[in-house]
DNA sequence: AATCCGACATACC
DNA sequence: GGTATGTCGGATT
């Protein structure tokens, strides 16, 4: 059929009969050459008309036409018009499996192809049954039958609202600049934001916002007057503005009618924002991005709570969809029976049994609608926005389904009363309020329903501007008053992303007296030391143990730690783990962090999910039960055999960061000094007292020393010296002379009272590693768990975890893959690496018998499974040290006073910027064969000294020597340290 | 009196 | 300009 004889027979027609819309669709088959549905599809299941059609729904299906994959067809037929014909579609979107195009036609005057993709905006392609000679409209429906994603729209949702929110950003921060405060600002700027959205999608008659505008950019002073009179209007119901009847916007957005007096070139930006179409914004990302614009500065604190949506589906669909799918996949069921029932039984029987379905379908529906989820830390609201769909979504789909079944389906009863929020920020939380009741208006849209109204919004009181964790009771009787534990309102899941927040850095974020009272009042249930976070799986917690089903939230990956670890065992003693990630890269730009994700439920749950595999069960520190038998490896405990071995170096503190210095117009002293001035100072004559400098200036050894190649430092410590006895050294005392200047700045008074001393000047490692010829260090955070000896008088930094031993056994037993695999797993993390904390790695590891720190080294050397050990940690030593420095591109020169480690000097340039790459990082990271052997050997030889089998398991392994650690820690002194 | 951590910091490819 | 990889200060206990 040429379109020219499609347009002949079809043109100005009008539909009589359905049998003439299916024939009107398989002309339209015929002109563009593609197959009918009986020619392509014998079942009708993937492509037919009246798709969905049942006994019960009488023969009329959810479309009229329908291809799986690419488009759902609706004729005009029995609806008033084109528009009835495509909100029927979108209510039965869902049913037809979302097709990307939704069409509409009312078979004589258009064809309209409507898109349908949830992460696109939409758009709209008319062709008029004229206009079908035109290649490119044909080409249209062609694309609908072969190729539906040549109609997508370019922008997506995010691009558009990124747009259209940056414009937003500009005004905000004119009116700042202007001196307004940002609360009225920010409530200003929601009212524009929502103007625009509403009158988009047609909630406002006639772009009446868009008039207001235009008139106001003739004469900008009557601006505040227009808008004023279009806000009250919108307050109040039966308000007009002009001719036009206004719709009643209730819900505190409107409860004033504030406008601040705009200046014409803000006037045109908002003008210019009305341009666009917000109908499709995402309330999801337009919190963040006015956050940002607004106050550049509060980016970290505001944009940071920023959540992706795939994370917060990670919480949403296990601790909200999937229980409440699992309800309805019941309740469906029994419907089924009912109706099966009612349809084989006649007169009352049949009508009892009809009446139980809907009584049951009633009872879901009731369920769904008093639904409530929390969440305390609610931010612009993105958790709850995506919460409200998720429920809406829920009932939809149960409502389809019934209605198939041959249920008469009823208006869809949630809203946003269903999502409770509670936020600090008045900003945010209004930010909340507007996400949440655009979503809902967009999400009626979408699905064919009508924008609820009298009022359009209804009062949202359920997103509270306050603190969620403490509140402030007023005392009558004296003048004060004290603070208590926030109440949280009843809810049946409490998700969301609390802010992160080490306890080290509470006291300057919050304030001191905030944070002792917060303190005090948990003092039972968080443990000093616990992250901010803490505070929110605490009330979570309290929650479950009332009537609240479920939970989810987001934390830092620290949180597994060792304070916050108490938290969290607490949590698991009496609740369950649904799902848990315990360490996710967070994708937001602009924060550089690895959160975990706990999901719980009050009641048991069969197979929890351990970063998306299903396990037996998961233990309080995010691990599965599966490994180590089960042990919890937190109850370690500590091993006197193993004290007073481990340190970390010394903290100088003689700086301040430069930023500081600069603004206290300080020079920016340091204990640090270079090696040109160092040298020096070595060779300089005799001081009054008799001494040399080498006394007093060290070399000055810090992590990435061990992982990289050595920087060379040095540094001037006085020691636990007197100020008289340090100013002896003349030369090093004048070089520290300006850390007097920043000690007295500093936070800790007592710092300026020893100023030329370093300020934790480690006296009792000294002493361990002075009568020494050398020592073990082992940087504090590093990829790879690296041990190697220095010698006195090298002075470890912080950084650096120095083990008081000279022995090749101590050094081989540290390097093999037991204390490799003890320490990874008692260590914490920096982000994604390990970390060495001595006090859980070192002093809790059991070494083999007759090996332990406590014991002289000549003594443990008489033991063959020593000697051998001590070969193979000679022997690693060895060739690392070859290859780090082979003796062909380096010389060695004596340091300029005897007993310093000598220097290590590249022959020449290409020499130099080949040992660039010979870092042990970078050894670690390829592991030639060479090295794994050497490693080969030495776990051989620490498995022998243990007695045990040379290829056991890591869990085993760990099991083992978690076993070791009890047996040790209860020979009488389990109270060790 | 020492520890532990960083909604990070920065060198390097 | 990403990506890889670990500083060093200092509040907290």
């Amino acid at each position: 059929m040429t379109p020219e004889a499609f347009i002949a027979k079809w043109q100005n027609s009008k539909i009589k009969e359905r049998a003439a819309a299916q024939e009107h669709f398989l002309d339209l088959c015929r002109m563009l050459g593609e197959q009918t549905p009986a020619e392509a599809d014998r079942d009708g299941i993937d492509y037919g008309f009246e798709f969905g059609a049942t006994k019960t729904t009488g023969g009329r299906g959810f479309a009229d036409v329908f291809k799986r994959g690419f488009f759902g067809m609706e004729y005009k037929g029995t609806h008033a018009d084109l528009t009835a014909a495509f909100a029927q579609l979108q209510r039965y979107a869902v049913a037809l499996n979302n097709p990307p195009l939704l069409i509409v036609s009312d078979v004589g005057t258009t064809i309209r192809i409507h898109t349908n993709w949830t992460n696109s905006v939409s758009r709209i392609y008319d062709i008029p049954i004229a206009e079908l000679g035109d290649p490119e409209k044909r080409g249209w429906l062609k694309a609908a039958f072969t190729d539906p994603d040549a109609l997508r729209p370019k922008q997506t949702r995010q691009e558009l609202t990124e747009e259209v929110a940056g414009e937003f950003a500009r005004l905000a921060r004119s009116l700042r600049d202007r001196g307004h405060e940002p609360e009225p600002v920010a409530h200003f700027i929601n009212r524009l934001v929502f103007c625009m959205f509403a009158e988009d999608v047609k909630l406002l008659p006639n772009h009446i916002f868009t008039q207001m505008l235009e008139r106001a950019l003739e004469t900008p002073e009557e601006f505040v007057d227009f808008a004023g009179q279009l806000f009250a209007a919108m307050r109040s119901k039966g308000g007009r503005v002009g001719f036009e009847r206004i719709a009643w916007f209730n819900g505190g957005l409107f409860d004033d009618d504030t406008v601040f007096v705009l200046t014409r070139d803000e006037i045109r930006i908002v003008y210019k924002a009305a341009q666009h179409y917000w109908g499709d914004i995402d309330p999801a990302i337009l919190g963040t991005l006015f956050e940002r614009g607004l106050d550049p500065d509060k980016r970290s604190q505001l944009g940071a709570h920023y959540t992706d949506r795939d994370k917060i589906m990670m919480i949403i669909d296990p601790v909200i969809v999937e229980p409440l799918s699992a309800e309805w996949e019941v309740v469906r069921t029994e419907i089924e029976g009912f109706i099966a029932k009612a349809n084989q039984a006649r007169g009352g029987a049949g009508t009892r049994a009809f009446n139980q379905a809907r009584a049951a379908l009633d009872g879901f529906l009731q369920r769904l609608s008093q639904y409530r989820v929390l969440d305390p830390a609610c931010g612009s609201g993105n958790f709850l926005y995506l919460a409200l769909r998720a429920l809406k979504d829920l009932e939809h789909r149960a409502q389809v389904e019934a209605e198939a079944l041959g249920l008469p389906r009823t208006f869809p009863r949630i809203g946003p009363e269903a999502v409770l929020g509670i936020e600090l920020n008045p900003y945010a939380a209004e930010l909340a309020r507007v996400s949440v009741w655009i979503g809902d208006i967009q999400w009626n849209l979408k699905n064919g329903f009508a924008a609820a109204e009298n009022p359009i919004l209804k009062p949202l009181r359920n997103i509270e501007c306050r603190d969620a964790l403490v509140s402030w009771v007023p005392d009558t009787s004296f003048a004060g008053g004290k603070w208590v534990s926030a109440e949280w309102p009843i809810a049946n899941a409490i998700i969301g992303n609390p802010p992160f927040l080490g306890s080290r850095k509470m006291a300057p974020a919050m304030g001191s007296q905030y944070v002792s009272a917060l303190r005090k009042i948990y003092t039972r249930t968080v443990p000093k030391g616990a992250d901010f976070v803490c505070f929110w799986f605490a009330k979570a917690h309290s929650a479950l143990r009332g009537s609240t089903e479920r939970m989810g939230l987001v934390s830092t990956n620290s949180l597994s730690n060792a304070a916050s670890r108490q938290v969290l065992r607490d949590l698991f003693t009496d609740q369950y783990p649904i799902a848990v990630w315990r360490d996710e890269p967070w994708t937001v730009s602009g924060a550089a962090v690895r959160v975990a994700i706990v999901c719980m439920s009050s009641e048991p749950v069969a197979n929890p999910m351990l970063d998306d595999m299903a396990v037996d069960e998961i233990h309080s520190d995010l691990r599965s039960a599966g490994t180590t038998r089960g042990a919890d490896l937190t109850l370690s405990k500590p091993l006197r055999e193993n004290a007073n071995k481990a340190y970390q170096g010394v903290v100088p503190r003689g700086s301040i960061n430069p930023t500081d210095a600069s603004r206290l117009g300080l020079p920016n002293g340091d204990f640090a000094v270079s090696a040109a001035q160092a040298r020096e100072m070595l060779v300089a004559p005799l001081n009054p007292n008799g001494r040399p400098n080498t006394d007093v200036v060290v070399p000055y050894l810090i992590a990435r020393d061990l992982a990289q190649r050595p920087s060379g430092r040095f540094i001037v410590a006085f020691g636990t010296m007197t100020e008289r006895e340090a100013a002896m050294y003349e030369l090093p005392f004048n070089h520290i002379a300006p850390v007097k200047l920043h000690r007295q700045h500093m936070a800790q008074p007592e710092a300026l009272t020893t100023w030329w001393q370093h300020w934790r000047p480690r006296p009792e490692m000294s002493a361990a590693l002075a009568p020494l010829t050398r020592f073990i260090v082992t940087p504090r955070v590093s990829k790879h768990r690296l041990f190697l000896w220095r010698t006195h008088p090298i002075l470890p930094d912080n950084a650096v975890v120095v083990v008081a031993r000279e022995d090749d056994v101590t050094f081989g037993v540290l390097h093999s893959r037991f204390h490799e695999l003890w320490a990874l797993r008692m260590g914490s993390t920096l982000e994604d690496r390990p970390r060495y904390t001595p006090t859980t790695t070192f002093q809790t590891f059991p070494f083999p018998h007759g090996l332990t720190p406590d014991i002289p080294s000549v003594v443990s050397m008489a033991d063959d499974a020593a000697k051998h050990i001590a070969h193979c940690a000679k022997e690693l030593n060895q060739l690392r040290e070859n290859w780090l420095n082979p003796a062909d591109l380096v010389r060695r020169e004596p340091e300029v006073v005897p007993g310093y480690p000598e220097r290590i000097l590249p022959i020449n340039e290409e020499a130099e910027s080949f040992l660039k790459k010979r870092t042990l990082t970078n050894l670690y990271n390829e592991r030639p064969a060479w090295l794994h052997h050497a490693h080969e050997a030495l776990n051989e030889a620490v498995a022998a000294a243990y007695g045990w089998p040379a290829d056991l398991g890591d869990d085993e392994v760990l099991a083992r020597l978690f076993a070791l650690n009890q047996e040790r820690g209860s020979e009488g002194h389990a109270d060790a340290l």
